[in-house]
DNA sequence: AGATAATAATTAGCTTGCTAACTATAAGTT
DNA sequence: AACTTATAGTTAGCAAGCTAATTATTATCT
């Protein structure tokens, strides 16, 4: 049972599925001229436009100075603008462009074709399993990293 | 069925349970001394020690000039020799020192743990579902790199 | 009100990923 | 044998992740 003799061990399965299917992705969305990192930015930012740094950074599971430094680069390529908060003068409101709009429509119907590949062969029943299974490894992965974050 | 409306579809689930699968095993890996491009370098030399930095590259998916320097800090760290090749003066060969044996003894049973533990909850049925629809997902998702690779 | 603590963003500096260009050596061609 | 092409590794420089430390501002607490 161990990691160590079996290459197809579930947690080897999930890094390889997970770094592939970004892969495919990747290669699709290069054309638009956005990398993956400037790209989740902006995909988050459209369900939370206006956000501060701190909140848009939190979503996307990145430090502060990481999401500064992308933000400057999407600011000068005039994919995203900043304007700072008018109740908090250390705070900056993040933006989208008038650009990003048919962007992001294209990323998502991208999405769509890239995920239904990666599925096809599994039945509507299979595919559901796969979800709920899932779900679970998730809630599990999700208490550890609880537990972990307390024990701090 | 656009990814656009569901949170938990499964693009985002299998990057979510990935992420989190990495940080919980990075955390306890940690500890140890080293950080995850590391280990991975460890790991995957054990099964292929004496190889060329190239073919060990390959096997890591990494490009040479990553593998380059990260072999340069293990080397540094004692973790590593690398000697050049009898017959090709080009080539050099990487194998790992006395240091690393108890090392990765021990992450091999941090990941037993940490596995074990993500798939709680899932009966030896489902977790043979989960397992042979990733592979389903996984030889869906090398047909359609091996596309585009053709393409180029 | 004034001192202290907390928060938002930035700066500096490290690791790890990449590509492109380079050096040295080996293999293949004529 | 000489020329060309291919291969192994390194160097240089950029992107994107991190932590630690800094600056400016806001909130809290006597």
């Amino acid at each position: 049972m161990s990691p160590r003799e079996l290459p197809d061990h579930v947690g080897y399965l999930i890094g390889d599925v997970s770094r592939m299917l970004r892969t495919v992705y990747d290669r699709r969305v290069e054309p638009l001229g956005l990398t993956r990192a400037q790209w989740l930015v902006l995909v988050r930012l459209s369900r939370i436009e206006g956000c501060t740094q701190t909140e848009l950074a939190a979503q996307l599971e990145i430090k502060k100075p990481t999401l500064g430094k992308l933000l400057e680069r999407l600011e000068e390529k005039m994919w995203v603008t900043r304007r700072g908060d008018e109740n908090d003068a250390r705070s900056k409101r993040v933006f989208l462009t008038k650009r990003a709009g048919p962007v992001l429509d294209k990323m998502f119907s991208l999405a769509d074709e890239v995920l239904d590949a990666a599925i096809s062969g599994l039945n509507r029943k299979e595919a559901d399993q796969l979800n709920a299974a899932l779900l679970q490894v998730k809630s599990n992965l999700s208490e550890l990293l609880n537990l972990n974050d307390r024990q701090k």
